[in-house]
DNA sequence: TCTGGGGTCCTAGGACCC
DNA sequence: TCTGGGGTCCTAGGACCC
């Protein structure tokens, strides 16, 4: 069998290119993109990284820098990234048929079942064709595991000389090993702050160092994923390229508030809104629930406020995708769980044991009606349609409220300039 | 005033079974 | 005076990813 070859594809500052595309003017000037109620910093320009401003940072500890600086700043804008990142994929399709979606932003590529010779020329040509067509640049790395592809596109990132791509397969083993030395211990997929301590604890402060340690000593300290990930750094290749998405194991939605809640039907009308999310997207991949978490919790970044989480975890007796009945079971959860008098900062909902819709497990003690549960499917399916046609909230049940006072805070938005004909780019002539 | 959201995998330990 | 061994399933917690 032929050697894999993978390569990684990853969008550089993603959100932030997005946001170039469609607004010169933010060329070569700082840029941010902040998260979900303008709270953290998700995506930083290159400017912005050499100003020393950390991923996730929260935007107001930063105030003065950006005021300084002159830093661009935007609310997350996911109907304009996610859009984006499709005309991405469609691009790459053009290059290979084995592609794995990984992220909103990356993608891995199969080039070894390719007929081409030069893997770093084609990686070229990718790139190129990439943002040519979409306006959006790409890093890509070549090697001979996921785990090394993932290193190499790092490594194309952090040294300008590569020009985005850089191949390893070309490149002899101590060659390699000269870049592994350079790199953060975290900048290897697997290795997060915990594992960044224990490894430096113990010695080891390299990649190079990582990548030859001993995988008996590496799978006491991380479990067999640190040994996955030094047998990856040795080019040895652990995981194949997965092309079919699977279906989750649980679907959550939640929201930290763009205010504090401390009125109960406003937290009724929040937990309305997660459920019907949830529920979405536990349609869309065609499964049934059994089990719903409701969970609310107080803000603990503000140790002076009274302090207070809580879950409900109920167990349906019979799975179900129906909005109308997971809201029922939520709010009755809620209802368990709210205590009066608190500001809540967050709340959410998780759904777990999920199945596929067309093989349903049912119970033998509860009877189980098939006219209302027909009757109940047709009537998601026709809310779908409706939210699929006129856009979501099209339709709603009454219980997620219409002023949705709680909603959060995006005061820095720029247009869905793809996705909606009211919000097109406009030029002047 | 202001600190995101949505996931997965692995392990240890307890409950339970024969 | 004396209390096994092996297995599965479930859950909580910790680690990671983008």
């Amino acid at each position: 069998m032929k050697h894999a070859i993978f390569a990684l594809v990853d969008c550089n500052n993603f959100y932030v290119s997005c946001e170039r595309v469609f607004d010169p003017s933010l060329r070569c000037v700082p840029v941010m993109v902040l998260s979900n109620n303008d709270g953290c910093i998700v995506a930083r320009s290159n400017e912005v990284k050499a100003l020393g401003i950390k991923m996730g940072e929260p935007a107001f500890k930063c105030r003065d820098l950006i005021r300084e600086h002159n830093i661009r700043v935007f609310s997350s804008n996911y109907t304009l990234y996610a859009d984006m990142s499709r005309r991405v994929v469609e691009t790459l399709k053009c290059f290979t048929p084995d592609i794995e979606i990984y992220s909103i932003d990356e993608s891995f590529l199969l080039f070894s079942d390719l007929n081409i010779s030069d893997y770093e020329a084609y990686g070229r040509n990718i790139r190129e064709t990439v943002l040519q067509w979409t306006g959006i640049p790409v890093s890509i790395g070549i090697a001979s595991s996921k785990g090394l592809a993932k290193v190499a596109n790092k490594v194309a990132k952090k040294f300008d000389t590569f020009g985005g791509v850089v191949d390893f397969t070309k490149l002899p083993e101590p060659a390699i090993d000269l870049y592994l030395d350079q790199l953060e211990l975290t900048d290897v997929w697997g290795i997060g702050s915990q594992y960044r301590r224990r490894l430096l604890d113990r010695g080891i402060r390299s990649v190079k160092q990582l990548k030859y340690s001993d995988k008996e000593w590496i799978r006491e300290l991380m479990t067999v994923t640190g040994e996955r990930c030094v047998l990856e750094l040795q080019g040895i290749s652990c995981f194949s390229l997965d092309q079919t998405p699977v279906s989750k194991k649980e679907i959550t939605s939640s929201r930290s508030f763009g205010r504090a809640v401390s009125c109960k039907e406003d937290m009724r009308q929040a937990i309305s809104s997660y459920v019907a999310r949830a529920c979405e997207k536990l349609r869309a991949q065609h499964s049934y629930a059994n089990i719903i978490i409701v969970y609310i919790k107080t803000n603990r970044f503000k140790p002076h406020d009274r302090q207070y989480a809580n879950a409900a975890y109920m167990k349906l007796p019979q799975p179900t995708a129906s909005t109308i009945d997971l809201t029922r079971y939520a709010l009755y959860g809620l209802d368990r769980i709210y205590k009066p008098g608190y500001r809540y900062k967050k709340a959410g909902v998780i759904l777990e044991g999920l199945q596929p819709d067309d093989y349903i497990q049912l119970n033998c003690f509860i009877p189980y009606d098939h006219v209302i549960r027909k009757r109940e499917n047709a009537l998601m399916k026709a809310v779908d349609k409706m939210s699929f046609k006129w856009g979501r909230g099209a339709v709603f049940l009454a219980s997620e409220g219409v002023k949705k006072k709680w909603s959060m805070k995006r005061s820095l938005l720029s247009k869905r300039f793809t996705t909606c004909f009211d919000e097109l780019l406009e030029v002047k002539i």
